[in-house]
RNA sequence: GUGCUUGUAGCUCAGUUGGAUAGAGCGUUUCCCUCCGAAGGAAAAGGCCGUGCGUUCGAAUCGCAUCAAGCACACCA
């Protein structure tokens, strides 16, 4: 990468000066301690580095400091210069050609780290109820989910992603109670679900239970004996209906772990006893509590309820117990922030089970508002639930991908449906894609003969498919030199994928890779608005169709990550 | 009441271990197609970085306090 390029020279500049004794009272330099950051005013440079923070080493005014480490570093084509502390890089051609030139040999993998450390990462998110269908939560989870499983891979790290079906549990028997009411109803039968709002608690009025009931009538004749039927039919119908609809939203899970094979495993019961084992269960009220607030949590836990049965909790410390106990360095989980009260208790299970409660990483995503004509729908439990299949209907997977994906995870996410449809520059997904197929656009009239619509005339191709194709197949580094002084700024911020891909999927937030994926198409419109690809000038022209290839590869690359479609023609 | 997250341009948001004049997009205003996709581009205007103290050479960034918004505080899942 360009930007370790220049650390690496400036921090060999200053163990050599330090081994000439000229940076006064400094004797030593820790590698990774001076950072690389953007000037603010581009005419700097390309890249600066503050060596302000050196002062106090070397009790050297900072100006004085930045000249002396010029004076050791090897310049290369590239141009250094010194501004008060700061020390300015402006790349040189070399640096430039070969970062194109990069693009074309690793192609598919261009932006794949090297030398980074991989981990066998379980990936769990979404893991919602098998009760209905996701609303619109739940696309964001999903969608990031799926996005981060592509960076991660990409990246390197073994994943495997996982959710887990809250099969087990009270949730269960309302589904089933839900659905006879709806039965009964088909059947004619003057029934509805409790007005009063305590016991309407108990069911699912949703409509989307009427579909279920007429599905379940097809092939029985009335209610069954025993309502366990009811449940397990209507759960295996939502479980299939929200299968259904992750694919068809691009999120490919490895596995789906059932909780009611967990409890029948006997995996819950046999942590239960380990738990007590390890004497961190006392008993209260007739419950069995887990002392979770030895572990950092803000209070104890019950593990065991009086009447026996174990809680939600139990059956996720099993989980997370069984997800270590298979062989992951890394668990990472997407919760909603409305579970974030959720992570000292299971990480206090984990350590009081002798693992290490570092191996989980829990990201907490904000929720997100549905906005209407600019204005915030807010999302009822019951009314007005806009499910995710009903937005990916409306604005198109592509478009719910990328917004669901495209902001910080630690803020709340505004969805405007409006927006998200318009195919206008209003719309981010639609300017990225549209820079793809303007790229794709240009590559076909490169090799296409133009027919003059009035005169017949016949206008030969710019160049023959061959060309184009040698171009690519067996790209010479030198091809892109005509081009690399106007072309810089994009040049510069194609190989700025690399350190973005680190830094996304170190930090694991996949809002940058859309916000990336923004600045390299405006970078492109850009360039294509000041400098016409198609041109007199043949050695001109093949650095701009190089160029133009190399922004498509890098587009490509991109948005495969995130899971949107990039197309040839709009 | 306690905890977590968030307050940056009219709106939606960036701001990478604290650093140069706080940045994008939308919206507003002005310009750019006889020529590769104007679904584009160029430019302008627009800011007490919620507020107040503190830490230091230096703070949108760190600490404390305070105000505001969202979420969570079950022997529910």
């Amino acid at each position: 990468m360009i930007k370790d390029y220049f650390v690496d020279s400036i921090e060999k500049a200053i163990q050599e000066a330090i081994n000439a004794d000229k940076l006064g009272e400094m004797k030593e330099y820790k590698s990774g301690t001076l950072a690389v950051e953007r000037p603010k005013n581009p005419d700097f440079g390309d890249f600066a580095i503050n060596v302000s923070s050196l002062a106090k080493y070397a009790r050297m005014a900072p100006p004085q400091i930045a000249n002396t480490i010029l004076e050791y570093v090897d310049k290369a084509d590239n141009e250094y210069t010194v501004i008060g502390g700061f020390i300015n890089f402006k790349t040189g051609k070399t640096l430039l050609k070969e970062a194109i030139k990069e693009i074309f040999v690793k192609d598919k993998n261009y932006g794949k780290p090297e030398n980074v450390k991989t981990e066998k990462i379980l990936l769990e998110y979404v893991s919602a109820n098998p009760t209905g269908p996701f609303h619109i939560g739940h696309g964001r989870w999903a969608a990031m989910g799926s996005v981060l499983a592509n960076l991660l891979k990409f990246y390197g790290h073994d994943v495997y992603q996982e959710f887990y079906i809250n099969d087990a549990g009270s949730q269960i028997q309302k589904l089933g109670k839900s659905l006879a009411i709806r039965i009964r109803q088909e059947l004619g039968e003057d029934v509805d679900f409790p007005t009063d709002e305590i016991e309407r608690k108990n069911y699912y009025p949703g409509d989307y239970l009427i579909p279920v009931a007429k599905k379940y009538l097809e092939t029985h004749k009335g209610l069954p004996e025993d309502i366990q039927e009811l449940c397990d039919f209507a759960k295996a119908y939502e479980e299939k209906v929200q299968r259904d609809l992750l694919e068809k939203f691009r999120v490919h899970f490895d596995n789906f772990y059932s909780e009611l094979t967990l409890h029948k495993s006997g995996k819950v019961e046999a942590c239960v006893e380990k738990l007590k084992k390890s004497g961190k269960i006392y008993q209260k009220d007739g419950a069995d509590w887990f002392r979770s607030s030895d572990y950092g949590d803000d209070q104890d836990r019950v593990i065991k309820k009086a009447d026996g049965s174990n809680t939600y909790l139990t059956a996720d410390i099993a989980y997370h117990i069984d997800k270590l106990e298979r062989g992951f360095d890394r668990l990472i989980n997407i919760w909603g922030a409305d579970h974030h009260g959720y992570v000292a208790r299971v990480k206090a299970s984990i350590e009081a089970l002798g693992y290490d409660p570092n191996k989980l990483e829990v990201l907490l995503g904000q929720l997100v508002n549905l906005v209407v004509n600019g204005n915030e729908v807010r999302m009822g439990k019951r009314k007005n639930m806009v499910t995710l299949e009903d937005l990916i209907d409306e604005v198109g997977v592509d478009a719910t991908r990328f917004w669901m994906s495209m902001r910080n995870i630690d803020t709340t996410l505004d969805f405007d449906i409006e927006l998200a449809k318009t195919n206008s520059d209003e719309n981010p997904v639609f300017y990225v894609q549209y820079a793809h197929a303007r790229a794709c656009s240009i590559l076909r009239n490169a090799i296409e003969e133009k027919i003059n619509s009035e005169t017949g005339e016949k206008t030969p191709a710019p160049m023959s498919e061959d060309e184009l194709n040698k171009l690519i197949k067996s790209y010479d580094s030198e091809t892109i030199l005509p081009t690399i002084e106007t072309a810089k700024k994009l040049i510069l911020k194609l190989e700025e994928f690399k350190s973005m891909i680190k830094t996304s999927a170190e930090t694991r937030q996949v809002y940058t890779i859309c916000r990336y994926v923004q600045e390299l198409a405006s970078e492109f419109h850009s360039f294509y608005n000041s400098n016409r690809v198609i041109c007199e000038d043949k050695q001109l022209m093949n650095a701009r169709i190089a160029l133009i290839v190399a922004v498509k590869k890098v587009l490509n690359n991109a948005l495969d990550i995130l899971g949107v479609t990039a197309p040839e023609r709009m």
